[in-house]
DNA sequence: GACTTAATTTAGAAGTAGCTTAAATAACAA
DNA sequence: TTGTTATTTAAGCTACTTCTAAATTAAGTC
């Protein structure tokens, strides 16, 4: 549960959700963020048993556990969408404090 | 979200679920930890919605907002039964040491 | 007004989460 | 072996969370 309190993995989780992914491409799909982190962010996951991990030659690659997930799938969905509202809007305000520069 | 993350949380959470409570009487319930350490906590939970609040004397009544909760509720039930489960099993555990002692 | 009860706010301590940089491991290639 | 790439571990820092104790507000009573 703390596991999906933080937006930083919420966002990976994301990335991990519909395709396998290295850790290497979701490390710089995050990019605001080092490596470590997102590879500390990684750890927690799989420790709550929420993206599972598959290891081949040097690469490690991560998916969500949708299975496992269960009931947050619904509580994550919504919380992607309001994450978007929130971009969409800062966006918003943006392009409207420009318009008056 | 984060609102959910802490046990103490979902612990006051569960007591306002069914029915309306006071502060005192929320409190006096939680007994491990002190009055204002609640009262920060219901704050943080009408901050977020989760819980409404209504004045009257010198009372204060709490209730969970199941409204607001929507899908929150599935995850939560799950939550408190596993908690539940834990106790169980810690009682469990200590009435096998008792045993063998 | 002074007092009591209900609850909150403030201030500060202790613990924890999430980040960074630097060092380490692990698999593979030359 | 030495080097290269992919990724993690380690150590340390800062910011945030949660708690406590003390002070404060707010409503009602004498």
């Amino acid at each position: 549960m703390e596991a999906i309190a933080s937006p930083r993995r919420r966002q990976i989780l994301r990335l991990v959700w519909g395709a396998e992914r290295s850790a290497g491409e979701i490390a710089s799909t995050v990019r605001d963020v080092s490596w470590p982190a997102v590879s500390q962010n990684l750890r927690v996951l799989k420790n709550s048993g929420l993206i599972t991990e598959r290891r081949q030659g040097t690469h490690r690659y991560y998916k969500a556990d949708r299975q496992a997930l269960g009931p947050l799938e619904v509580v994550l969905r919504q919380m992607w969408a309001r994450d978007l509202g929130r971009l969409r809007q800062l966006a918003e305000e943006e392009a409207g404090k420009k318009r008056h520069d």
